[in-house]
DNA sequence: GCCAACGTTGGC
DNA sequence: GCCAACGTTGGC
């Protein structure tokens, strides 16, 4: 079981806005970079455990945990020519994109800021603190174990 | 809203 | 395959 942080606006899609879907699932589509898209359809797996972030906001944070509950499968956002996410190299036997699902879990006690992510030095090896624009990052053990005690969860989350 | 970082595109 | 131009991301 491996761990990761995805960005998203939440301006766009919050981490509300998954707790209010009726399934408590949603398909995390668009991701439109080729590094995040590799991670998606080789390396993210069904149980695996997500920091949901807040990017492009006054205080970015991470703000709660989500869960994936189905891998890698083709984007089909990317063959919609109506959508924003439209590509017109993507067809059925190249998809190029992928998407996974995700699960609500549960929310930080105390959102764990970009600040406090930076204030401390274990965490200096994140992408997110080198400033990398990837939305999808892996994230360590180590990494996953500071940052929930940082936000006031206890560290035994495990997959349902 | 500004702008630095950085990924992508396309001419050569 | 290089690299300049361009577009996007995202912190501030």
């Amino acid at each position: 079981m491996a761990y990761w942080l995805f960005k998203t606006e939440p301006g766009c899609f919050s981490f509300d806005d998954l707790h209010n879907r009726p399934q408590m699932t949603e398909p995390w589509d668009g991701v439109r970079n080729f590094q995040a898209r590799n991670f998606l359809r080789d390396t993210v797996v069904v149980g695996d455990l997500v920091l949901f972030y807040h990017s492009n906001i006054a205080e970015p944070a991470v703000v709660g945990i989500a869960e994936i509950v189905r891998a890698g499968y083709p984007d089909s956002t990317a063959r919609d020519p109506q959508g924003e996410h439209f590509d017109p190299k993507a067809s059925a036997a190249n998809p190029i994109w992928y998407l996974v699902d995700v699960r609500y879990r549960i929310p930080f006690p105390t959102p764990v800021t970009l600040g406090d992510i930076k204030n401390n030095p274990l965490l200096g090896d994140m992408p997110l603190v080198k400033r990398s624009r990837l939305s999808i990052q892996p994230v360590s053990d180590l990494e996953w174990q500071l940052i929930l005690t940082m936000g006031g969860l206890p560290e035994g989350i495990r997959p349902l």
